[in-house]
DNA sequence: AACTAATTATTGTTAAGTCAATTATTTACA
DNA sequence: TGTAAATAATTGACTTAACAATAATTAGTT
């Protein structure tokens, strides 16, 4: 391997520092326009909103966003709290709740998304399609090597 | 642009879950082996570590870091806590400190990057060099067009 | 049918992240 | 010089993250 070896690549940093700066840039956007929403409250409400045809369980969400079972009991607590969002006893199994929008949640989730894709494009910037390829396939590669 | 456009582009999760399995991975192996650190608080001994020479304040690890200050602040708390790091008077501020290891902290160190080295490994696998420019390339700059 | 396993969600605890406000000190400049 | 502005660190309140333990329900097995 050239001199700089994988065990000295501090990747780690970039990554983290980077997602850090993300994310406040787009919590300090949704502060601005009032939108009462942290950021991990819109990736769950992004989440619900994209599965609202069959609804989802609280493990699901929790699977699909990477966080545990508790911290996804505690954002749908906000959530409801707030009216944004619904538990409701699954049918065919009563430890699950299906989670569903209420129609501010899913109001919510448009005022939300257009200045959420607009960090986005400015994150972006002028990068092109195969870099997106290329970063896509390396964090997915990251992502499959310590998972797998 | 393609149909892809950069707006409907969800890098952010894509980035998100991949730090965060990371961390998940770090925490476990640092976890298994006692060394009773936490991601973060390794994150800081590294950087105090590297700055051993001239010492570094607090506002100055929590800019590298992408930490504010007072998570700097509580985190620090810690590490002294531990005996891994101290706080000197910074001789002309003040207001200052210059934060510095412990001979237990160094020996912390040493003890925690052969752990923090092979999760590197691991997680980069057989990606190659080329990537690992095209990688720090897209993060670079995805960094600078959000803070910029 | 009865008993054990596994699954779903919740609660408690500690660490970390963010914002706002505060204290102490230093710098700038009128 | 003196007063305002800037800087460094801390504290408090709230949110999120991770782990362990628990309760309720369902699935699997004998």
């Amino acid at each position: 391997m050239t001199p700089n070896t994988a065990d000295n690549r501090a990747y780690f940093f970039k990554i983290d520092t980077t997602i850090k700066k993300i994310r406040q840039s787009l919590q300090k956007k949704l502060d601005d326009l009032n939108v009462d929403l942290t950021v991990d409250q819109w990736v769950l409400l992004d989440h619900i909103f994209r599965h609202e045809a069959n609804g989802v369980s609280q493990n699901e969400l929790a699977e699909m966003t990477v966080k545990d079972a508790p911290t996804v009991t505690r954002i749908i607590d906000l959530l409801v709290k707030k009216q944004l969002a619904e538990r409701k006893m699954a049918e065919n199994d009563r430890r699950k709740f299906n989670i569903t929008l209420t129609e501010a949640g899913r109001n919510k989730f448009h005022e939300a998304y257009p200045i959420v894709a607009e960090v986005r494009r400015k994150g972006w910037g002028d990068l092109n399609d195969d870099d997106y390829k290329t970063f896509v396939r390396i964090l997915d590669s990251i992502y499959t090597n310590i998972t797998g």
